[in-house]
DNA sequence: CTTATTACCTGGCAGC
DNA sequence: TGCTGCCAGGTAATAA
């Protein structure tokens, strides 16, 4: 379900909820969705922290709290060799990252709303906030999970946190090989694809230095982060380009516009909250209007709104992948 | 290291 | 109604 757009919208949506919130209680109805902690210790790590922030990066969503939750404990400034006295640690926080995968949901809302009978079957985890309303995580799929992170975890993802390519080093706490995993892949996430972010000539070199179909690459979080399959498909449409082109073989032009189109249609897709086809709602329950733009994806056996031609569908790595053949010639055909 | 394929889980929908 | 098969917004593991 969500892209950048969408899990970006969620954080707007609900960071006047819960920014500033204390949790006052944790559930956990479905222990496998949350990584890195037991029910208790999530307990013990949340309950009575106050949310000091909520940040986005790539299609995570990072909750600082402002109380370590220590795991096993501590290490807080102790492990640090000299720097006896380290200038007023910025106060210790503990991190919980959500991912949502497909069908993933974090809604605030009254402890009694009902969003229906599938859904409410699938809250897995509801925290209760100190206004006596929830969040309240919602998975219909089971794919997505809540990540408890020991403790501070660069927040702008910068190699001084966690994860050197130094694997097995000192930190030999009692790993959960699955939480070292995702902050392996959330520190080797790739540039958004945004002001700040990408930049072109780092975009075109890489672009050459690669041999991959441009559609699996651009579902790369490594290589550009934020992209899933509704944005790669529409920023290839836009850009003119087919998803089974080679990225080393696009012209400069090409890369251009491909670069431009990324920019454009996930800026415009922040602007509509969002595509919902299904399942997707923000942090207050609501749909986004990006649906209603989309040029090619889900609209197989469609007039392309370019020229006319019918859009078609192929699978592409795995997913299903929607172009227009005439504006978007394969590449065989050049 | 890079690239490609499959498994994970549930639900909605078209077709019979 | 109910069954079958296909499809679904993402990744991690595995294979080559």
């Amino acid at each position: 379900m969500p892209e950048l757009p969408e899990v970006e919208t969620i954080r707007k949506t609900l960071t006047p909820h819960v920014v500033g919130k204390t949790i006052e209680k944790v559930e956990v109805r479905s222990p496998e969705f949350v990584v890195g902690a037991s029910p208790a210790e999530l307990r013990r790590a949340v309950e009575g922290a106050r949310v000091v922030g909520l940040d986005r990066k790539g299609k995570f969503l990072v909750f600082r709290l402002d109380r370590p939750s220590g795991g096993p404990d501590v290490s807080g400034a102790a492990g640090r060799p000299d720097r006896a006295t380290p200038p007023d640690p910025p106060e210790p926080q503990s991190v919980l990252l959500v991912h949502l995968k497909m069908a993933g949901a974090l809604v605030y809302c009254e402890p009694g709303a009902d969003f229906g009978p599938t859904r409410q079957k699938h809250i897995h985890v509801v925290f209760r906030l100190d206004d006596g309303n929830e969040l309240r995580y919602i998975d219909t799929r089971h794919f997505g999970r809540l990540y408890l992170v020991p403790d501070r975890l660069a927040g702008a993802g910068d190699p001084a946190g966690p994860a050197g390519p130094d694997g097995r080093t000192s930190r030999a706490r009692e790993a959960d090989p699955v939480l070292e995993g995702v902050l392996r892949t959330f520190a080797s996430l790739g540039p958004e694809p945004r002001e700040g972010g990408l930049e072109w000539p780092a975009f075109r070199d890489k672009l050459a230095r690669r041999d991959a179909r441009i559609k699996p690459l651009l579902l790369d979080q490594s290589f550009v982060a934020g992209l899933g399959n509704i944005y790669a498909d529409e920023c290839l449409f836009r850009a003119g380009i087919h998803p089974l082109r080679r990225a080393s073989s696009l012209s400069e032009e090409e890369a251009r516009a491909l670069f431009g189109a990324m920019r454009e249609v996930i800026g415009e897709a922040i602007d509509s909250q969002g595509t919902s086809i299904r399942d997707y709602v923000d942090g207050e329950g609501r749909r986004g209007s990006f649906a209603e733009k989309l040029n090619v994806y889900g609209r197989t056996g469609e007039a392309c709104p370019k020229c006319g031609t019918k859009v078609e569908r192929a699978i592409v790595a795995g997913r299903g992948t929607h172009f227009c053949p005439r504006c978007q010639p394969p590449p065989e055909a050049r």
